[in-house]
DNA sequence: GATTGACAAAGAATGTACGATCTGAAAGTT
DNA sequence: AACTTTCAGATCGTACATTCTTTGTCAATC
């Protein structure tokens, strides 16, 4: 009957690679809104999830204040949780704040890496040019290695939580897409150049290097968006 | 006996002028984890929070999951509950980020500024000159719709979302810090700079000027909050 | 005699069920 | 036609059962 419902039974069980094996409600939830399963602004019904969870309807209120802690859904006194638009929009704004972020990210590991960094990174993009977008999955957990080796001894782990983050929402609204041809190649040369500039000491022109990395890949994403919503 | 139980009842009532008048379970926690008044890692047991508040656990529960959401406390499965330690890396992270977004966001006001905006600029400005920091929650509110007024119509809410949440953060770490005099000064002179700017249509000028006047205000926060641990 | 191991019991988190309260809309009255 | 009343549905709060973690004790071994 409701829309929620013939969603969710939609979903007996999924492959769940991704990272903990948890498939928790709060993990359920937070996909189905990311995905676009529930529409947006919809009311998000405590009974009716947790009867299409097989829970009570405990476990599925602490999902929802989680996710309303992070923006996903929105919760009135008494009137229960609404979805948040996962639209362009979303992803745009999302993308601009990267725009801003991940440069600095960058500017400060061209600082500190060392030699067996740069040697790492070229490995890595030596394997995301040997699968050649070969493998989606693989794909995704190179490309996470390689921003991840540069990310990941910073010493704002705000900043370092915010982009995990939002990669995390990117990662699972592109999830099924097809990676354009002409992105494809863009990924590779940006990747390159981002490389060459390390290597260089050029923070500038890593941090203009990952900034058109990220504003092209937030492009790329909007686009197949667009194509999704048209085809159906 | 606890740490909790002795500082959580030591604040029966509280003035809440701060906009919704909601002492809600979620807000006192909040405010609690904000103001170090529960200690870093600590542990937050959920019946005795209920207990304390005098309610049942399941309200605590769900304040925990939005303040997990948020960032607040850390938690295990079947572990509960840890305060995030907020310390000075924790404002100096905040500040960073704030550092490069408002930047961003002020270039934007710059281009669709009018002359009412800037009228209105001057206007909160000369009460703010004219307080003189006398009142510091009258200052904070002025404070506030100086710089609301710049960011609230823009486009990316997700970005001005994230504003409005580090600034509510810093705002209640320094509340009942004293403003030294040179920064009152800065501030104003920063002010004065920022509109000067914006009449100019110099969006580079705007932009660096607010990036100056957020890190000026992070360093601020972080040397009272250095004062306040050194004398009590 | 000290250390390590298992085992049991207390404590805390998670899940379930139910009652109280609030909202929203349909029915009925003036 | 507009206002009031009523009632179903959903949220919110309380109490309790279950499961997991942790701690403390006791015995066995080195």
């Amino acid at each position: 009957m409701s829309t929620i419902s013939s969603i969710l039974q939609a979903v007996p069980e999924r492959d769940d690679l991704a990272e903990d094996g948890g498939s928790s409600i709060y993990e359920r939830l937070r996909d189905d809104i990311i995905h676009g399963r529930v529409k947006a602004n919809e009311r998000l019904k405590v009974a009716e999830l947790a009867s299409r969870m097989g829970t009570s309807t405990n476990p599925v209120r602490e999902a929802l204040q989680q996710l309303r802690g992070e923006g996903f859904v929105i919760m009135t006194p008494n009137r229960g949780a609404r979805v948040r638009p996962i639209d362009e929009e979303f992803v745009r704004d999302i993308c601009e704040i990267e725009v801003l972020i991940e440069p600095a990210l960058t500017r400060w590991f061209v600082g500190i890496a060392t030699k067996a960094d740069i040697e790492e990174l070229e490995r890595l993009q030596a394997e995301i040019e040997e699968l050649n977008f070969g493998d989606e999955m693989k794909h995704s957990n190179l490309d996470l290695q390689f921003h991840r080796l540069m990310y990941d001894r910073h010493y704002n782990r705000h900043a370092v939580d915010l982009w995990v983050r939002h990669r995390h929402i990117l990662w699972a609204i592109s999830r099924g897409f097809q990676t354009s041809l002409s992105r494809q190649s863009n990924v590779l040369d940006e990747h390159r150049e981002l490389i060459a500039c390390i290597k260089a000491q050029d923070a500038d022109g890593a941090s203009r290097a990952i900034g058109r990395h990220v504003e092209g890949s937030g492009r790329h994403i909007i686009e197949r968006m667009r194509l999704e919503k048209r085809n159906g």
